[in-house]
DNA sequence: AACCTCTCCAACCGCTCCGGG
DNA sequence: GCCCGGAGCGGTTGGAGAGGT
């Protein structure tokens, strides 16, 4: 027999999230706090399923979450971390904070894939695709790693151009299977290790995937010392300019937020414009 | 201008995991 | 240990917009 539906598939509306569903959601999750998502929708008034209020919450209307591309630090994060982790979307996006799964995974899939194949690199086993390189690929490969001199140690685990083929030999921690088979106690120490690489990361301040997040104007990521990327202040962010310009009497104030200031996030306006 | 194709990403679906009884 | 329900995860899809002809 099929599984039980997740929710009531009567009445319950799919599809693209209004503005209107949007305010009624944040207004309920700023309001109660994240609990049960199965009861939200009713309690929030919308007529949506949990999961969808969960996936919309995490992946669009948080407010600690960033928006745009990722940077090319993060890039090359993600891809480190996709060599030793595999398709675990949730577990990279944990290292990229302000990031979502989904956001990473669809990023993976549009443009790190395509790069990495482009690059002679598988994208599944971070292995050169063919073996036998061409010498003139093999040129571009060694022309590159001499290019980055600054990574050494740290850049076994995040050196996307060929730190990912040498990650595993590297790290005495990881298994030798593919990335994905990696089993649960393993990546207990893996992760206990993955702190020590951000430790390592944040300290060398002549690695450039550091300089690069320390320096990155266009985010105001700031490193910690947890190992994580410490998520800038909201109002850099500016993810409810858009809500807060499409229903002024919203009062976004009502939220409980008072850093927003009147920057639109175009895309979010756009969508809200469209919207309405 | 109109049409077609491609790209991107928000959202859905279905499975697994996990905690409580 | 088993069952059940809720939450979370990862793969996939569909629609909107961009780009090309």
């Amino acid at each position: 027999m099929g599984r039980q539906p997740c929710c009531d598939k009567l009445g319950v509306k799919k599809g693209p999230w209004t503005a209107e569903e949007d305010k009624k959601l944040i207004n309920f999750i700023l309001t109660n706090g994240q609990c049960c998502w199965r009861a939200v929708p009713k309690l929030a008034g919308l007529r949506r399923c949990g999961k969808s209020c969960r996936l919309r919450w995490t992946n669009y209307l948080r407010p600690d979450l960033k928006r745009g591309l990722l940077t090319q630090a993060e890039e090359q994060l993600v891809i480190d971390l996709h060599a030793r982790l595999g398709n675990r979307w949730s577990k990279i996006a944990a290292r990229l904070p302000g990031r979502t799964d989904n956001e990473i995974k669809n990023h993976w899939n549009t443009h790190i894939k395509k790069k990495l194949i482009k690059m002679g690199i598988d994208p599944v086993t971070h292995e050169p695709l063919n073996k036998k390189e061409s010498p003139e690929d093999q040129k571009n490969l060694q022309q590159q790693q001499e290019e980055e001199p600054n990574n050494k140690e740290a850049n076994n685990n995040n050196n996307d151009n060929n730190g990912d083929l040498n990650s595993e030999e590297n790290n005495s921690n990881s298994s030798s299977s593919s990335p994905t088979e990696n089993s649960s106690s393993g990546e207990e120490s893996l992760l206990l290790d993955d702190s020590l690489m951000m430790n390592d990361l944040w300290m060398d301040h002549e690695n450039p995937l550091v300089d690069a997040l320390l320096w990155d104007t266009t985010t105001t990521t700031t490193p910690n010392v947890e190992g994580t990327l410490t998520v800038p202040c909201w109002e850099d962010n500016n993810n409810y300019g858009w809500l807060l310009d499409f229903d002024e009497d919203i009062g976004v104030q009502d939220f409980g937020f008072n850093c927003f200031n009147n920057e639109i996030d175009h895309h979010h306006h756009s969508n809200a414009m469209q919207k309405l």
